[in-house]
DNA sequence: CCGAGTCTTTGAGACGATTCAAAAAAATCT
DNA sequence: AGATTTTTTTGAATCGTCTCAAAGACTCGG
């Protein structure tokens, strides 16, 4: 109810507005018996700094925003921590925002992000032409893409994803599938479009060896997965495809559940390979080979880049951050007879 | 870099700032030619409106924090989506606070969220005790407990957990278990001790004739739930229990892989039992029963509770809103021989 | 063309903290 | 004590927006 100001503090300290922000920001300036006796007051009173009022005054925030594609993705959650981790340790907090793919509510939340001033914005856009981020940029607000790489105007941090797709497609040609399906979602997602390119190389590497099927759904959900998943299932043996290669764990794991209601086996009747190693896909039905990124990595990365253009805007030249993805290969894509 | 304000835009428009404001915030009172030429200065100068300085005006933010114990816990996760539902249909932003089940980061998140003026808090505690967030609420930060029963000072909404655990260990009961193992976390966190109540009350009413073990670990974690499992694992035979419930899916999913690495099958050798049923539970490698709580219901209950008392503050009468749990069977616990 | 109503627009305070030049007080030196 | 330096404290101006009483600009009937 009763939210007290600095100068009630100041009143009943019987000192001056000034002091008591004194006080509270350069302490070591003040005499300790002033000090003590506005401690006291703040105390009693049950002061609690306007951070807005301060931030109004002082023109920047600690706070930055982190716009995801899916908080229910744990990929984005790891990013998150990493995220978190560094802006623990520079008095920052992260306010974490969920886009759910969707480009309007992308929009609005940076809408919302800019009005409240943030110190910078992290984000893993909804579509790969991103004029708002521009402008946003040009505006004052620096901006970080995550796991996206940038066109040059801003930094970025991201992973190679046709190399994660090449890799992907070569692990499964390798075990002796020849004909293989990429589970995706929409093209216009950065990702899906890469790790769709990565594997198509490694087809055609394999000179015409090898066929591939491609699929795309509007979403990249557990549920999606399931859906194409149940469609592969219902095929004949023979126009099955013998692996797909899903643009995410969350996508391999629905595709797996649907295998398994179907009692097609995994990875005899079908191989199956992830995308981004959560940690859910270890512990899945048959647990998950997958390509890992650096999730926290990314975060962390991301964040140090945007406190590094806040701290020094002038001289600040904008990067692209790019780590490599490796393979982790467990059962479901384990060891097929060869032909 | 140059951020404009209502005063630029009132002097290219030829207004005061004023009818600038008025245009923003009420735009039917301005006449439309005025109201035109304001636009267009608007949008000639990128402006865009400090939600600081508003803030500080009005008094009141747009946004409400959630504190939550463990952002990597798809149960949280799916809470505080539910909130984001109902809150954007308010124009409202959620900001997600990670405790990691530690009281220091509760605290210092709390102090932020205050300091930050945001419109109320919404929180799944770390300790029992909540002292600080009665003071909290007492200054005039409204606070909502989650998934944790209130002391009738705030409003909260929660799930029954006694009850819920009363349940998992009458099913395992049921199904001939006569050595059950609770894998559990710190005792202070109240879900956890009244699920543990409740297996306790199960127990005792079936007079003797079964035994509980109790384990307890300093954080509900997969990697918990495997070193545990690990331990159980290791046990012979004749003194592991033939089932364990653990106080969270997450636990269970990490006893479940410690099982699966030390050959043990589930459910033959050893019956598992989860709590939350998060989406990943019935994506496991053995599918996970679990006792499922409405997961984005609390969130979304939590949330309307929260908007209540801000809309009408006077007449607000604190509630404490509980849910039932259900149990849902799958394959970690199903049917064994009798005996 | 006047007066009484409507509509619009204006502009001077808030809101709560920070800053910083300047005043006041205390300490140090002759 | 008086002058000089150092340490503390002061308080007015500022950040960007909203509010609201009051002024100004219209409209319309008589």
């Amino acid at each position: 109810m009763a939210t007290r100001n600095i100068k009630e503090v100041a009143q009943l300290a019987r000192v001056s507005v000034g002091t008591v922000s004194n006080v509270l920001n350069r302490p070591e300036i003040v005499s300790p018996a002033t000090r003590e006796r506005v401690f006291e007051a703040i105390k009693k009173l049950g002061f609690v700094r306007n951070e807005v009022a301060r931030h109004l005054r002082v023109g920047r925030s600690r706070t930055v925003g982190l716009v995801v594609l899916d908080v229910s993705n744990p990929f984005f959650v790891d990013v998150a921590q990493g995220a978190e981790a560094v802006a623990d340790d520079h008095d920052t907090m992260v306010v974490l925002c969920n886009s759910a793919g969707d480009p309007g509510r992308e929009r609005r939340h940076l809408d919302q992000l800019e009005q409240q001033r943030v110190m910078g914005i992290l984000i893993t856009p909804v579509e790969m032409e991103t004029p708002w981020l521009e402008e946003l940029a040009a505006r004052g607000t620096p901006v970080v893409l995550v796991d996206s790489p940038a066109t040059g105007l801003q930094c970025s941090v991201a992973v190679d994803d046709r190399l994660g797709g090449q890799i992907a497609g070569a692990h499964l040609i390798e075990r002796g599938h020849r004909r293989i399906m990429f589970v995706g979602g929409p093209p216009s997602i950065k990702q899906v479009a890469d790790r769709h390119a990565g594997v198509t190389s490694a087809v055609a590497a394999a000179d015409g060896a090898v066929e591939l099927l491609t699929s795309t759904a509007p979403t990249l959900t557990v549920a999606e997965g399931r859906a194409i998943g149940e469609r592969v299932a219902a095929l004949p043996a023979d126009e099955r495809p013998t692996a797909a290669f899903c643009a995410n764990d969350m996508m391999a794991l629905g595709f797996l559940q649907a295998m398994a209601s179907h009692g097609l086996r995994v990875p005899e009747d079908l191989a199956i390979i992830g995308y981004d190693d959560i940690d859910f896909a270890a512990a899945a039905a048959v647990p998950l080979s997958s390509v890992r990124q650096p999730r926290e990595l990314l975060g962390r990365t991301a964040i140090d880049l945007l406190l590094e253009e806040v701290a020094e805007p002038e001289q600040h030249r904008h990067r692209q951050v790019i780590f490599q993805p490796d393979l982790v290969i467990r059962e479901s894509s384990a060891l097929r007879r060869e032909g």
